[in-house]
DNA sequence: CAACACCTTGTAGTAGGTTTAAGGTCAAGC
DNA sequence: GCTTGACCTTAAACCTACTACAAGGTGTTG
């Protein structure tokens, strides 16, 4: 059981120190105990805490979303029913974004060949159709923070 | 040549009248006129420079890579060449989120199959997946902010 | 006991806005 | 002429998920 000064679980899971200590501020991980110098202190079920986070960050999932994972985590009976939901939930939030994306890429694919095109005018065509206010550029729906 | 005040503005290309203030604290639009009683007046310049920096974030460009273009747009020789550059270089950008994102759904989609198969199990199979150090989750590189 | 790496707290900055507070302006109705 | 209400003004705080900095305390090594 040897509990971890801040860097070196910071080097050991590649986190910044400043991050942990956000996590702590915003409550994703317990006030860490400290040592007579006030340096906190990790034990392993900090750092399986802290794995969790950084693995769900890594899946892309807001820390709210983390923060409900993380209620079910500590719940008394780990509920799957709740886990499965936000997680599908979050998988749709991903898919949505891809295809939002692909929409996005085939406009300025769009709108890149007008360049091309137009080489030998005098003006830029795409200037002008950023310009236009037509539909040509379909309103984005605004993308999550974070996705 | 009817100038609008700036709800008027705000109605007509559907952008709220705090990001329109928000644009111009930013230099993106220069300073509007004013009416004697200190209200913003939008001729069809403005209009139309609004518009431009509309269809480039609908587009999902970064308030800097707008600046950009619409430094390239204000120049004297309207330069097709950096156009195209930041064009495709954004293009770029989109592309690898994409592909990035269609990675991301793959894990979530492997780590949400877990549950379904180890419905008879005590714990929850995906909250175990998460807890682990191992690399069964993909580190992300961090996003642009925006995409 | 000095140098140096590491830790502490607190504050401010990032992108692209959104929200709120406190107040000024203008047209219409009575 | 005065009030109501819609609209406008500025400045500042808030959002996410960190990151960076400053000023100072701690701990180890020579």
């Amino acid at each position: 059981m040897t509990a971890l000064k801040i860097g070196e679980l910071a080097a050991r899971l590649d986190v910044p120190a400043e991050t942990i200590r956000y996590y702590e501020r915003e409550g994703l991980l317990p006030q860490a105990q400290r040592t007579a110098g006030n340096y906190r202190l990790y034990d392993s079920a900090l750092i399986e805490r802290l794995t969790f986070i950084r693995n769900c960050r890594a899946l892309d999932m807001t820390l709210n979303e983390i923060r409900a994972l993380l209620v079910l985590r500590d719940g008394p009976d780990e509920e799957c029913g709740g886990v499965n939901q936000l997680l599908d939930q979050h998988i749709k939030h991903v898919a949505e974004r891809i295809a939002e994306l692909q929409r996005l890429e085939h406009q300025l694919q769009l709108l890149r060949s007008r360049c091309s095109r137009s080489a030998t005018m005098g003006h830029c065509a795409i200037l002008n159709g950023l310009s236009a206010g037509d539909a040509s550029i379909p309103a984005m729906t605004p993308s999550r923070p974070g996705l």
